[in-house]
DNA sequence: GGTACTCACCTTAGCTGC
DNA sequence: GACCGCAGCTAAGGTGAG
């Protein structure tokens, strides 16, 4: 999808169209999430600090964003994909793969699927995607990024909307690119290949194996090595299983006393616990992430003999592992996150598990169902203004405006 | 002049049991 | 009993994507 964020706001607020429009983080802390086209013009992108941004273009209408719609958006976009084929994998809430092999005779060439899901796409949904269409994934990817309009500081030029590589095109297509096109390689493997003398994909395809083994680790050398040589029998995976879910947020200012961070954890471990029995998981392992003041980030963790899946269970881990960490410094983030996922125990019950644990749970979640988030949470959480907990969204690109104003909504 | 959040995957090191 | 090699697990940090 292009601009995804941005184009849904200007769905539900037309006059926003062709206007410089900036979704992220408002506070000084927060970073850009998506921009529109005529904000790019200005050099913002996303992943920038939205102060920067504010800068670059004062004129942009800057907004909190809104992550249920977008995921609302984004399921509207996955019932277009899933009648062409259900080999539907998401790989962000804007972007999927399809596998129409089966759906050619039905449909058409890839070329013709992809220009009709884009008329459904902009008919149905008010919104513009891009699409690939190629033999691999890797090359799916690359040509949907050339596919997609280009903001320069002169002007927009719209995108061609859909772009297909032919089998037997996909060298002369992957080959002329800049290396970090290819999927794996950030800036640290970008600086490694460097020294190398590697600047193309072309480049990186004529370096042994061997070579890039020992440069970058086995599984990083073997999977570049084949993907330079257009290699990539990656399926499409519709029903990829979770392997973690955490929780993480930046403070709007740095935290140093422990009884604080403390309660931080309680409410992480509170909202992770809820969204484990959403997806109707329970994991084992609790990892405790700080980032410092310095911005020096360390991770602890535990592994529990069973599987945990309530919120006291997890803040009980988390708190034991923030024991072992010194505040001193500043804390500007924490996050906890919970892995080694597999199904709870079921009804049995656990050592030390309360017997009313399970029905009080269920009731937890019926009434957050019902009433909204914050409507009840842990006692450990009730401040004078209601309910402090996190919620997946609102803190998603930096903290609020407000030192410590992530209260709840009013109670309803 | 400043760096979010979520998730996946890799590497390395150390420990344990066989 | 000491030692070796190996597999499997855990912990911690790093990298990358969107």
């Amino acid at each position: 999808m292009d601009a995804f964020y941005v184009s849904v706001e200007v769905r539900r607020r037309p006059e926003l169209a062709g206007r410089p429009v900036i979704v992220g983080g408002t506070s000084d802390r927060g970073v850009v999430a998506a921009a529109s086209y005529e904000a790019r013009r200005y050099g913002v992108h996303s992943a920038m600090p939205s102060t920067r941004a504010r800068r670059l273009c004062p004129d942009a209408v800057f907004l909190a964003g809104d992550f249920a719609a977008y995921e609302a958006a984004s399921r509207e976009a996955h019932e277009v994909f899933r009648s062409f084929t259900p080999l539907v994998e998401g790989i962000a809430l804007d972007e999927a793969f399809l596998d129409v092999t089966g759906a050619l005779r039905l449909f058409g060439p890839g070329a013709e699927i992809a220009a009709v899901i884009r008329r459904r796409i902009a008919v149905e949904l008010s919104l513009s995607c891009s699409v690939g269409v190629a033999p691999t994934k890797l090359l799916a990817k690359l040509a949907s990024e050339a596919a997609k309009p280009r903001a320069m500081p002169t002007g927009i030029t719209p995108g061609a909307g859909v772009v297909e590589i032919a089998p037997g095109q996909e060298l002369a297509f992957l080959h002329p690119l800049p290396v970090q096109a290819l999927w794996g390689v950030g800036p640290a493997t970008l600086e490694r290949l460097r020294r190398l003398g590697v600047a193309t994909v072309g480049d990186l395809a004529a370096v042994p194996e061997a070579t890039l083994v020992h440069t970058l680790g086995k599984a990083s050398g073997r999977q570049l090595h084949r993907l330079a040589q257009g290699v990539d029998d990656r399926p499409v995976e519709p029903d990829r299983p979770l392997k973690s879910i955490g929780h993480e947020q930046t403070f709007a200012r740095d935290l140093y006393d422990q009884a604080e961070l403390a309660l931080e954890v309680v409410r992480m471990a509170d909202a992770v616990a809820s969204r484990l029995r959403h997806h109707g998981l329970a994991g084992r392992t609790v990892t405790l992430k700080v980032r410092f003041g310095t911005f020096t980030t360390i991770t602890r963790s535990s592994t529990a003999p069973e599987p945990l899946e309530t919120g006291p269970a997890i803040a009980a881990v988390g708190r034991a592992l923030l024991d072992t960490v010194d505040p001193a410094p500043g804390v500007r983030l924490l996050g906890v996150s919970v892995s080694g996922l597999a199904a709870p125990a079921g009804e049995q019950l656990r050592l030390g598990d309360d017997p009313a644990w399970s029905s009080a749970t269920e009731a937890v979640d019926q009434v957050r169902e019902r009433f909204g988030q914050a409507a009840i949470g842990p006692a450990s959480l009730v401040g004078p203004d209601g309910i402090k907990l996190t919620r997946r969204g609102r803190q998603q690109w930096g903290p609020d405006d407000e030192p410590r104003s992530s209260f709840g909504e009013p109670d309803p």
